[in-house]
DNA sequence: CTAAAACCTGACATCCATGTCAGAGGCAAA
DNA sequence: TTTGCCTCTGACATGGATGTCAGGTTTTAG
């Protein structure tokens, strides 16, 4: 499938597929004329990215974890699951601190309705 | 305290507390020399920012959300009641997002080490 | 064949919290 | 008083994913 179609499939802009394109995270076979052809493997790997790209990571740090998803257990695969590791703990911790952060957020709606279910009650 | 204790106490830097001073998320008493001061209260308040901006919410959002937490239920809080529920709901929707990726991270983690284990029993 | 739509590269723009620097003033200890 | 640290304002810089535009080529539909 050409760009825009893989665009439209994964939501992602072309734009941001080219800019996937150079920092290497998708590789796309060129026909004669010089555009871009995917697999629709590639559907999957960009929802992959995006995914990674929500969870806080930028482009470097997703191209060092790539080659543990592309040739999995492979000897340079090593620095790359170590990185996930780390990667993992690190949004492990960031759900929990949102969790945090959710929580708050509900006690201070329930105060907040709280405080007016008074009110309405002391104006009857 | 002055700014800079403000700083310490909270992790967060002082040119960051000038700019929520100037988001009006922040507010401080002036010194006649100008300088800024605050109560013990503004860490607390300083870290629920902190708190908000890590969960992706923006100045102006913030800002719209604090009469809920300033003066709970009076009238005008009615809107940031509702903010709040819209904001509340999206940071869900993106903890579950995030759990999901945690949830494929340590799926790969597990295909990479057992692959890695299959290789470490064929070599011997 | 022609027109519209999709694609190419390259460049510049944007957002926004934060960093950093410059120049000036404030305050406390020696 | 002097020294050193803290604070002030204002301005410019940064990073990183994405938007957007220009000028040109390719593909597709009629």
């Amino acid at each position: 499938m050409r760009i825009g179609e893989l665009a439209t499939r994964t939501g992602v802009s072309v734009r941001s597929l080219r800019y996937y394109e150079e920092q290497r995270l998708l590789t796309s076979t060129r026909s004669p004329s010089g555009q871009r052809h995917y697999t629709v493997e590639e559907v999957e790997r960009v929802a992959f990215i995006q995914r990674l790209y929500a969870a806080g990571l930028s482009s470097s740090t997703i191209l060092q974890l790539l080659p543990c998803v592309d040739s999995p257990s492979e000897e340079n695969s090593d620095a790359a699951l170590e990185r996930m590791a780390q990667e993992r703990d690190r949004l492990s911790a960031h759900i929990d601190d949102l969790l945090c952060t959710l929580d708050a957020l509900d006690h201070l709606m329930a105060a907040n309705r709280a405080h007016k279910a008074t009110l309405r009650t002391a104006r009857h």
